[in-house]
DNA sequence: TAACCATTGTGTAAAAATTACGCAAAATAG
DNA sequence: CTATTTTGCGTAATTTTTACACAATGGTTA
């Protein structure tokens, strides 16, 4: 460490992540069951100290790897949280991220150092350690924001999907119901889907089209400067 | 210092501020001369090392407040820059804000260790010591894309202003030009500004009625769900 | 097998918002 | 007094959003 630096007190740094998973149904969070000191056996976000050898982003990739099993999700930066009694360990700042992953394309592994990993719909969180519900409610807000704008949501579902699934997935994340015929002409026309020419079948009722995101056709409408909007 | 948090590195960790002003031409950002190294000479963001009893808006405060004489501006918290590369010192974060001003309601004071503090027009940034024309290019977007839905651009003009002084700002804050009539109805529209009654007297044309923001009644506003937009 | 049901894909008209202007009023300058 | 500049208000055309209607397509059931 140079000199200079060690003149100035160095507050702790953690990195914490918010997991968004959809399971089709509704919007869930990834919480860890923690086996240590503070906060032992109650709900938390997935978390950990930052090497001073790595990247926030490197970092986070570390923690949802070792435990969560997690790897190569959508990662964005939420908010640093630096309130001076947030960890009862003294002064520990959160570096927070916001993952986006779709559940059934990963197997979840428990890490040793955690008790337990599962899924919690977002509705019905259990008061967590730490500012964690903070946390989570700003991540809530920032995707709900995010979604209207950028194509993110694609991250959370499987690689094709009906219009439905699509619209259910944005009802989930914006907490209100959507007509569904505009909804699948706003989509449609934005053309940042390409049809697959599949179908969802084995359903009681008229098969529907399976879509697919074309992230090449997005990102060259972005660069004729057209902005996504729902 | 708890042990258990002995056992993990810390960085060091600064804040930085873009504080924007508004003189009634150009949007500008407040810039520092350093008088020490790194970067002795050159320009940089105003910023200063964490104290680990702060709280970040008590250190961003602190730091406008010794090193530029300036109080209770308007904070928002920009995004934390974690570069492995970006302080050559060593591992330095920094929890970046912007602040908002209007420069005719402060005199700047060069605190002791500095040589000088200047407004630069953000169309005109020299090249900056650490990281700091990124964040002020993240903190110019940002600030363009908060103007659009929320009313936070008064905080930039004097009290009392004319609808074209306020078209200017938002001319400049997001680098295109707004139809006035349309831009006057828009605003008006919204009802957040409440006529004064006086008039800007004294220059060559009609004179223009004087507004002010209205805060208590776009709280009202919004706490029926109204959305400010532009 | 035919009627029925749930859901999908497409269309269309009304309403609302945005855009592009026109023009008289109110001050100063010459 | 006339010309010039800028303000405040108005209005028509255009675009976007909203609220539905309806036929098509599959499975389900009588």
């Amino acid at each position: 460490m140079n000199n200079d630096l060690s003149h100035y007190p160095r507050p702790s740094v953690t990195i914490d992540c918010v997991v968004f998973g959809y399971d089709g149904e509704q919007l869930s969070v990834l919480l860890l069951n923690r086996k240590e000191e503070p906060f032992v056996n109650q709900w938390t976000l997935l978390g950990g100290f930052l090497n001073l050898d790595e990247t926030f982003e490197v970092a986070v990739e570390r923690i949802l790897s070792h435990k969560a099993g997690l790897a190569g999700l959508y990662l964005e930066q939420l908010y640093t949280f630096g309130g001076l009694d947030r960890d009862p360990r003294g002064r520990v700042l959160s570096v927070s991220y916001y993952a986006l992953v779709n559940p059934r394309q990963f197997e979840l592994v428990v890490g040793k150092m955690a008790n337990d990993l599962r899924w919690c719909s977002i509705q019905d969180l259990p008061v967590l350690g730490f500012d964690h519900n903070r946390i989570i409610e700003m991540a809530r807000r920032r995707l709900a924001a995010k979604v209207t704008y950028q194509p993110v949501g694609f991250e959370l579902l499987n690689e094709q999907f009906t219009m439905t699934e699509l619209q259910d997935l944005y009802e989930s994340i914006l907490g209100e119901s959507l007509d569904r015929r505009n909804f699948y002409k706003k989509i449609t026309a934005s053309g940042i889907l390409k049809s697959t020419g599949e179908r969802r079948t084995g359903l009681k009722s008229r098969p529907a089209e399976l879509f697919a995101f074309d992230k090449t056709r997005y990102e060259q409408l972005m660069q004729e400067g057209f902005q996504f909007k729902i």
